[in-house]
RNA sequence: GCUCCGGUAGUGUAGUCCGGUCAAUCAUUCCGGCCUUUCGAGCCGAAGACCCGGGUUCAAAUCCCGGCCGGAGCACCA
C-alpha cells in the first residue's frame, strides 16, 4: 500500500518551522542587535557564540549588526590597542562583517550629555559615601545622605567631578531607583566613577568614566538596539538600566540570556585569566594551539562554517552547558574531508631496512574515493614507520605499506623485513593490516596539538601544502602552518 | 544573609508559553555490521532522558505547591 506522499510532506513539515535558533518575538520588521565586547584580548569560542548568534539573527530577520566596544574601564579591565582589530578580523572570518563599529571610548560626551538631563530631572545624584558606608545604607535598605541633594547642587557636583575638584573615591554619580527595593542588587546603581589613569585610545582626556550599566543603556537607546542578547550574569542590568530607561522616558530593547559556557577540552576560562597565563608565559600566543580562541582554532584548520553550525544548534537556553569540541570537529571533518589532501607523517619515527624487490617510489592518491591527483613518494630498502605501529610486531608477522608493497617482519631488533609481494589484492585477500610509512630523507614535521606536541618526518611533498589543511593519514587533520629548509610546523585540528 | 534564574539520554538540543497527536526530536558520543590499500569519509543498525514528591485534570515533560541540585547578582569590573 502506498501512502500519499503529500499527506507525508504535510506530517513532516509542521514540525519544524524554526530548526536551530528559536524565533525572536517582535523581530518581523528587521533588527538590530549588537555584539559588545571589552576589548581586552581576542575574541574566544564564548565571543564566537555572541558574533554568530546575533549576526545569524540580523541575517534571519534583516536589519543592522552592530559592534561594540565597551572599553570604559582603563585600570582593571584594561583594553588591548590590537584586540580591537582581532575581533573586526575575527568577525569578518566568522561571517559577521559588522554594518558599524562602536568604540564606547569615543563617545563620552554623550554619555555626559545623558547624564545631566538625568541630574536635571532628578533621576541621578552625585554620592560622596565611601563604598563601604553606601553598601551598608544599601543592605539596610536606607538612604544615603546625598540623595535628596537639589539637582542644582547636584550639577554643580558632578562639574567638580568633570574639572577636577574632585579626585578618584571622592564621588559617583548614581541613579535613582527604589532605595526600599527588596533585591539589594537594584538599589541606587553607581553610573560614574572618577578614574585618573590614562585609557590606551584616549589617554587623559576625561577624568569621569561610566560603568557598565550606563554605558551600555544609553549606548542601547542611541544606537536604536532592538533586541538585546547576553548572559544570564547580567539579567539584574536589564533591571537596574530600566530605571534609567524610565526616567528618561525610553522604551527597553527585548532580551534573550544564556547561561554559562563550559567547555570539556578548555575547562572554564576567562580573557583575564588567560591574559596572566599567557603573560606567565605558559602559551606561545594567543593563536597557541591550545588557546580557546578564535584566532587558535583558525590556525588549527576549523573552518567558519563548522564552528557557526555548532553554535547555531547550542542554541540560546539559560541553563548553563557544559559542551565538547566533538560536535565541532564532527562538521569540520565533513567540511574539509572532501578536499583535504592525504599525506604521510610517521610520528615517533622507527628505520625499517627491507630486503628483495621493494619499488623505488610509491603512486598515491590524494584522496581515497575523490580524483584529487596523485603523488609520488619515493621509497628504497631503508624506510621509516611509525613506533605505535610496532608495538606487538614480531618475526613472521606480514602487513601491507601503504600503496608500496606487501612485507614480512624478519626481526625486530634491528627491525627488518622482506618484501613479499606489491599487490594489494593479495594484501586483501591476507587479511593484512596496512600501516603508513616515510622515507628515511623526509621532511621533519613537528605537530602543535592541544594536548602537545608530537614530532616525526613526513613525505617531502608536505611542504607544498602551506597554509592547507591535509589529512596526515591514520593520524589525524592539520593544518600546515609553516615551512622552511628545517622542516614542517603543523597544526592540529581533529582525527 | 538578601535576591534572581535554571534542571529532557554521556554531551548539547526540540517540545514547556496555548496540557492530549511525546511509548518524546535532531546532532554528537559510545557499541555492532557493511564498505574502504587510513584508525578518515560514506552506508546500515542498536543503546540511551522528561531531578524528586505531592496537587489540579478524563489526561502533565508541559499548569500549581514543596523539596533537592546547579548557576548568577548584591563593585567606584565587563
Amino acid at each position: 500500500m502506498e501512502i500519499a506522499p503529500e499527506l507525508l510532506a504535510e506530517l513532516g513539515g509542521k514540525k519544524e518551522p524554526d530548526k536551530g535558533l528559536a524565533a525572536l518575538s517582535g523581530a518581523e520588521g528587521g533588527v538590530v542587535m549588537r555584539f559588545a565586547p571589552n576589548p581586552n584580548g581576542p575574541p574566544t569560542v564564548g565571543s564566537a557564540r555572541g558574533i554568530i548568534i546575533n549576526s545569524e539573527y540580523v541575517r534571519r530577520y534583516g536589519g543592522r549588526f552592530l559592534l561594540r566596544f565597551d572599553d570604559t574601564d582603563p585600570v582593571n579591565k584594561r583594553p588591548m590597542p590590537e584586540a580591537y582589530g582581532w575581533y573586526i578580523e575575527d568577525c569578518r572570518w566568522l561571517g559577521a562583517v559588522p554594518d558599524e563599529v562602536i568604540i564606547a571610548s569615543d563617545r563620552l560626551p554623550r554619555y555626559y550629555e545623558v547624564a545631566e538631563e538625568l541630574i536635571k530631572r532628578g533621576g541621578a545624584y552625585v554620592c560622596r559615601c565611601d563604598q563601604a558606608t553606601f553598601k551598608a545604607l544599601k543592605d539596610g535598605a536606607k538612604p544615603c545622605p546625598h540623595r535628596g541633594t537639589s539637582p542644582e547642587e547636584n550639577m554643580a557636583l558632578w562639574g567638580e567631578m568633570i574639572n577636577g575638584g574632585l579626585g578618584p573615591g571622592d564621588a559617583v554619580l548614581r541613579i535613582k531607583t527604589d532605595i526600599l527595593h527588596k533585591d539589594p542588587a537594584l538599589r541606587d546603581w553607581a553610573a560614574f566613577r572618577i578614574v585618573t589613569a590614562d585609557h590606551p585610545r584616549v589617554g587623559d582626556r576625561y577624568r569621569v568614566w561610566p560603568l557598565l550599566d550606563f554605558e551600555s543603556a544609553v549606548e542601547d537607546h542611541l544606537l536604536g538596539v532592538t533586541h538585546i542578547l547576553r548572559g544570564k550574569d547580567l539579567m539584574d542590568s536589564e533591571r537596574r538600566q530600566r530605571y534609567l530607561y524610565d526616567h528618561m522616558g525610553w522604551n527597553y530593547p527585548k532580551t534573550i540570556h544564556w547561561g554559562r559556557i563550559k567547555i570539556h577540552q578548555f575547562g572554564s576560562f576567562s580573557t583575564s585569566a588567560l591574559r596572566r597565563a599567557l603573560e606567565a608565559g605558559e602559551y606561545s600566543g594567543w593563536d597557541d594551539a591550545r588557546m580557546p580562541t578564535v584566532r587558535a582554532l583558525r590556525r588549527r584548520g576549523i573552518r567558519p562554517e563548522a564552528l557557526r553550525k555548532f553554535i547555531i544548534e547550542l542554541g540560546v537556553g539559560e541553563t548553563d552547558i557544559s559542551i565538547s569540541m566533538d560536535s565541532v570537529y564532527a562538521e569540520n571533518r565533513k567540511i574539509i574531508d572532501p578536499s583535504a589532501r592525504r599525506r604521510f607523517f610517521v610520528k615517533d619515527p622507527v628505520e625499517m631496512e627491507i630486503g628483495g624487490e621493494i619499488p623505488e617510489v610509491a603512486t598515491a592518491p590524494f584522496h581515497p574515493t575523490l580524483d584529487l591527483g596523485l603523488r609520488e613518494i619515493p621509497a628504497g630498502p631503508k624506510l621509516l614507520v611509525s613506533a605505535d605501529d610496532l608495538a606487538d610486531l614480531k618475526a613472521g608477522v606480514r602487513f601491507r605499506l601503504k600503496d608500496l608493497c606487501n612485507v614480512e617482519v624478519v626481526s625486530t631488533d634491528p627491525l627488518r623485513g622482506r618484501v613479499i609481494g606489491t599487490d594489494p589484492h593479495q594484501a586483501k585477500e591476507m587479511k593484512l593490516r596496512i600501516i603508513h610509512w616515510a622515507p628515511p630523507d623526509g621532511v621533519p614535521v613537528r605537530v602543535m596539538r592541544p594536548d602537545g606536541v608530537d614530532s616525526g618526518i613526513g613525505e617531502v611533498g608536505i611542504r607544498e601544502d602551506l597554509d592547507r589543511i591535509v589529512q596526515f593519514e591514520r593520524y589525524g587533520f592539520v593544518r600546515i602552518d609553516y615551512v622552511s629548509q628545517d622542516g614542517v610546523v603543523a597544526y592540529f585540528a581533529h582525527r
